[in-house]
DNA sequence: CATATTATACTCATATTGAGCAAAAGGGGT
DNA sequence: ACCCCTTTTGCTCAATATGAGTATAATATG
């Protein structure tokens, strides 16, 4: 069997303090997006890195900072939209090496490669709680949940699913853990609320859920690596400085907040933020101010790059309601 | 060129709740140990964690528990011992996707797989800071660490190397964080220090170091990969109760403790310790009691499994000192 | 010059953390 | 029986961190 190694990538870039991730735009039958995806070249690359870094350069003109792997997907059955989980014929296997990348410059993609920045909230409608837990779409996933918990066999594994529904979700009593993007995306998938569970399964979705709910689609599993990704970004700025590789070189500190808003997808106490800022050292002033605020001037703030190889935390920690 | 994928696998038990990894024994003419290490059979297995379980299985005869990928090494290279990194010959590229196993059975290994549980300090001895910190061997690596720092072109440099020694080993002012093991390892690495850069550049070390410094070698870059593993157990285990995996059915407090701060590499203060895991009630007493302690009997407890798809956190904190 | 808007500075109750002392419950020797 | 040693278990306390509030400063706008 032909084993082939491609490497994919969730971009991450703020866009008016709000994250959006780099995406190819559609062009099947369905027109689904999908991830940048290339093939890793073994002759020409000495690692995946490299091989990545290079590609999308020669692709979008710009150059990526911040890069961490993500995950190596290898399971049958995700190279084709239509491929079915029992096919066992011995076609080419595609391994895909996922890849966290982050960077400030949300600029236009240059060349001939087709990429869009996209709201990532797009294709995750249920993850924005930035105004609160999004009711409509939490009630309507929550009565899915609740129906596909009903169609289990035995009473014990009705309890199982639901318990996991509701804690994946934060429903009823249950706290809302920011960064399980993955954990509730899979959860989706596998009670067949998702559309790429039918589609995977070549079926077709009983379904009538608009895009205001499921969200949008992605080619392949590209939907699965974009979870990936969230969740590996939302658990790890609580603990690294990560944030400043998608900031610009000066900010406000509430340009900071939101951006960091945005990534977690909830509000954040101003104040708090700023006291577990200050102790952190990981920011100073330059004096600069910046008068389009519409009330008073903020103080520009710069990124000690310095001390990135001192201090760990940016001691961001979400306060976990209920 | 010839791509193929191996699977390369860090299984952790505890043996008398100090941690111990499975390894092959050595069998060439260096006679270094590895990492049980199997080749992905794209035909026969859907996935590589399946893979994985059958085929440890299938050459140890014991069930792996828990599973979790931790990276795919694909750097040129890594292959042979004596590859040299600016080979670019067209060989064939083997990439290792690595799984950190846990599991609580350390028993004899049937089968004709000749593998050992081994106590994983004998491959870091500068990881061990139950006893306080290691001192023999920490001030040789601080002096060899100091003169690599010296041998910097620019002053610059010089300074860059110290920096990140010091914070990697927790030198002078700086504190020890268990978690940073593939940090220290790479750093070693980086200079030249472990015998292993030496031999993957083709040449001999100048040095003259006994293993109780350098720790032992393993084969091809096995012991970059153990280091992964340590690392990512050493950080999910103060956020997920993972050591559960290694316990047995029932056990004493400070049996977990101890086996707790076997991963850690350090001393937690007792009472602390059970008050955090009290709030998490992660176990409940069995009544049944445990006399051979030396002292006061010891109430046996057990995990209340049942709570795992509900809680997230073994609030076991370290402290940070200095 | 009042008002809206945002930035920044304090305050305070409560929870968490690090670290200590004290008592309880065994075993072993005299 | 009694003392000593060891370990478990229970409790206290100061220091710090956290969540959330109020007050004040500095600008733009009408």
């Amino acid at each position: 069997m032909n084993l082939r190694v491609g490497l994919s990538a969730v971009i991450v870039a703020a866009v008016g303090n709000v994250p959006h991730v780099l995406a190819t735009r559609g062009t099947g039958p369905l027109g689904l997006d999908g991830l940048p995806f290339g093939p890793f070249n073994p002759e020409g690359h000495r690692t995946f890195e490299i091989g990545l870094r290079d590609w999308v350069t020669a692709q979008t003109g710009f150059d990526l900072g911040y890069v961490e792997q993500l995950y190596t997907f290898g399971d049958r059955g995700r190279e084709l939209p239509t491929a079915r989980l029992d096919d066992t014929s011995p076609q080419s296997r595609i391994i895909s090496v996922g890849y966290l990348a982050l960077t400030p410059e949300a600029t236009e993609i240059g060349g001939a490669f087709d990429a869009v920045w996209r709201d990532w909230y797009r294709y995750f409608p249920w993850e924005d709680h930035r105004d609160g837990p999004p009711a409509e779409v939490l009630n309507t996933l929550s009565d899915l949940l609740e129906a596909w918990s009903e169609t289990a066999g035995t009473s014990n594994e009705k309890i199982d699913r639901w318990t996991r529904s509701s804690l994946a979700f934060g429903l009823g009593d249950k706290a809302w853990v920011e960064e399980r993007v993955l954990e509730r995306y899979e959860l989706l998938y596998e009670a067949r609320i998702v559309p790429e569970s039918w589609r995977d399964a070549g079926k077709s979705s009983p379904h009538d859920l608009s895009e205001r709910i499921t969200g949008a689609q992605m080619r392949s599993d590209h939907r699965r690596i974009l979870a990936t990704g969230m969740s590996r970004l939302r658990g790890k700025i609580k603990y690294r400085p990560v944030v400043f590789e998608i900031m610009p070189e000066t900010f406000t500190l509430s340009a900071l907040q939101e951006t960091v808003e945005g990534l977690l997808g909830i509000r954040l106490h101003k104040q708090n933020f700023r006291r577990a800022l200050d102790k952190t050292n990981f920011v100073e002033g330059t004096g600069q101010m910046e008068t389009a605020t519409g009330g008073r001037p903020a103080e520009l703030f710069r990124f000690r790059r310095e001390i990135l190889a001192e201090k760990a935390a940016l001691g961001v920690q979400t306060p976990r309601r209920r």
